[in-house]
DNA sequence: TAGCGAATAC
């Protein structure tokens, strides 16, 4: 049996208009022949106030036309747009069988409040009461199915829109590439938009999108490719999707491109760009887009600020990201996450919490991702019982279950600070659903920065049960165990990683110097100054040893004398990066570093020594915080 | 004589 009951249908929906004909449906046309086009028009001017709405309602009752049907349309439309949703359900539960613009409407109020499931149920009594579907309330329906998401439903709304010989309505095969793209049924998708007559823009964004989201990027620039002209929102889709695919450059050129062939940015446009630029570090292109986001006289809504303080703060930047943020007039829940995130990120815990409290006394609710926030700026603060305080409120004051971050926001507080078995316990009370692997591989990163063999094989021995090992959890497996000096353990994993095809991501640093990105690798001889570089480094590792620095060679994994690996640490790519800024700029001039991993002990304890030799400020962004160097001193004041 | 389209951050 199906889920939805639907009368079988003869017209051709893609022509849409409902001709009301077939034998077996009710026609409900009888009272729509009166139409109170006084009530209407008041209602038109009033739609704003639900108290008027509900006013001129009472007057239609008393008239005796709150069964016209076009009036009640009107009402039901109206009260789902002042969110209403209850006020519509009666009315329309108190209308005499009620016609397919009827159910149009609710259907879409519920979509609009998030009910998808209320919505997919009234499409299917629609067909138990055998009123005619058309066009409109299949694709009502389908929104409804794309955001829950439901694929069965979806499926079979397709295969009675086909079953019925109507034709595929633009509108109904625009929702259809939606929702199976969604439902990972990339060629589905394709396969309803070969279908379409006429592939114009709006349906190649939509399959362009879909492409996108399974990571299919080539697939999307040739659908994109395929258009004469594209648009604002379609150039726009092309930047989210190679910025969202880690194509951050790809996406940086196709907004110049853009931009050349004068299709005017907006503020979605924006906020793809700014992403890419907080991804990239990249703080002198972040200023200049700022500034022509001026030019361009872009709207500063609440979502591009929380775009530009995300991105001044991942730039480095806090000042300004706060700067923006005490400017902003409306601060809703998200602005404050923005802030709150951006001061975590930094370091600056207290702040963030204040901030937090902050936003408490405003009566702004937090969500899920505030608490994100907020518990790791409890972890780079070291600050346990804290964390430990409002990880308890979230539930209990706040009515927020917490997620697997936030269970990994606990395991790292613990760890952080060498509470190591604590941190086990945490993650065994916990049901399976809520551990993963990345929460273990920080722990185990904390086993080995504290030395702990102990927890560390338990934690290690759960990591490698894992199913869904990546390329890091393999290296921190085998950098365990080669800091234990087993090295058996330590190639093994390796080799298990060689052989199943997963590659390591490499080390990879970038330094902006005069706008222009320049990226090194570990070891990278690429650079058209390495020699200088090399130079520098070897100057660098010189002064630092007469400092006190001594290379923690057991950091280096692999099974080879301290000599190399001493060599292998020395060519770090943050290093390398540090090298280049401190020939390539002034003196004093800040260093502004970007890696894409966590920095190792190793080069965080000589960074801040080369800090103090140079008299630089040297800020570095791992993959996970901040770190601000400076005068022999990290702003992490190692905890990391 | 009524109602549908694509891209947004933490």
């Amino acid at each position: 049996m199906g889920i939805l009951v639907l009368p079988s249908v003869t017209t051709n929906l893609y022509n849409s208009s409902n001709s009301y004909t077939h034998s077996k449906a009710k026609i409900n046309n009888d009272q729509n022949i009166r139409r109170d086009t006084d009530i209407i028009s008041l209602l038109q001017q009033n739609r704003k106030n639900l108290k008027h709405v509900e006013s001129i309602h009472g007057r239609a009752i008393k008239k005796g036309t709150e069964q016209d049907s076009f009036v009640v349309f009107e009402l039901v439309r109206i009260y789902c747009k002042l969110k209403s949703i209850d006020h519509a359900t009666k009315l329309f539960h108190s209308t005499h069988n009620p016609n397919v613009y009827l159910y149009t409407s609710l259907i879409d109020g519920f979509v609009s409040f998030g009910s998808y499931s209320a919505a997919i149920g009234l499409y299917g009594q629609m067909g138990h009461n055998n009123v005619l579907p058309d066009s409109y309330v299949v694709t009502s329906v389908l929104k409804a199915c794309v955001l829950q998401p439901a694929l069965r439903c979806g499926r079979e709304v397709h295969g009675q829109v086909l079953k019925s010989g109507l034709g595929l309505d633009r509108s109904v095969a625009l929702k259809l590439i939606e929702l199976y793209g969604k439902c990972d049924e990339v060629e589905d998708a394709r396969k309803v938009f070969d279908k379409i007559p006429e592939r114009d823009v709006v349906a190649r964004t939509v399959m362009m999108a879909s492409y996108f989201d399974h990571g299919m990027v080539e697939e999307a620039i040739e659908v994109f490719n395929g258009l004469k002209t594209q648009d604002t929102v379609c150039w726009t889709a092309m930047i989210d999707g190679l910025v969202r695919n880690g194509e951050l450059n790809r996406g940086l050129e196709m907004f110049r491109e853009m931009q050349v062939k004068g299709v005017e940015p907006n503020e979605v446009t924006f906020v793809c760009v700014l992403s890419a630029c907080s991804q990239l570090g990249a703080l002198e292109l972040s200023r200049w887009i700022h500034m022509y986001m001026h030019k361009c006289n872009v709207k500063f809504n609440q979502i591009v600020v929380g775009a530009l303080i995300n991105m001044y703060s991942r730039c480095g930047d806090i000042d300004e990201a706060q700067l923006l943020f005490d400017d902003m007039k409306v601060k809703d829940v998200s602005s404050y996450n923005s802030m709150i995130c951006g001061l975590a990120l930094h370091g600056m815990s207290t702040e963030a919490i204040e901030l937090f409290r902050e936003m408490l006394k405003q009566g702004i609710s937090p969500n899920s991702i505030t608490f994100v926030g907020v518990l790791n700026a409890c972890s780079h603060g070291g600050l346990v019982e804290l964390g430990f305080e409002i990880f308890q409120s979230m539930e209990t004051l706040h009515g927020i279950k917490p997620h697997i971050e936030h269970h990994g926001c606990m395991v790292d507080i613990l760890g952080r600070v060498g509470r190591l078995e604590e941190a086990y316990n945490f993650i065994e009370r916990m049901g399976a659903q809520h551990v993963d692997d990345k929460m273990l591989c920080a722990l185990l990163s904390s086993c080995k920065i504290h030395r702990n063999s102990e927890v560390g094989e338990q934690v290690a021995k759960r990591l490698s049960e894992c199913s869904k090992m990546d390329s890091g959890s393999y290296i921190m497996l085998s950098n365990f165990y080669a800091s234990l000096g087993r090295w058996n353990f330590a190639a093994e994993f390796r080799e298990k990683m060689e052989k199943g095809g997963i590659l390591k991501e490499p080390g990879c640093s970038s330094i902006e110097v005069n706008n222009v990105i320049h990226e090194f690798l570990s070891g990278d001889l690429k650079h058209h100054e390495r020699r200088s570089i090399y130079q520098k480094l070897e100057e660098l590792n010189y002064l630092t040893k007469l400092e006190g620095y001594s290379p923690a060679t057991e950091v280096a994994l692999h099974d080879i004398d301290d000599k190399q690996k001493e060599l292998a640490l020395a060519v770090h790519s943050e290093r390398l990066a540090i090298s280049y800024g401190l020939i390539s700029t002034e003196p004093h001039t800040t260093l502004r570093v970007v890696k894409n991993l966590r920095i190792c002990d190793d080069c965080h304890a000589m960074i801040k020594l080369i800090a103090k030799i140079t008299s630089r400020k040297i800020v570095v962004r791992d993959r996970n915080r901040f770190h601000h160097f400076e005068n022999g001193h990290c702003s992490c004041k190692d905890y990391w």
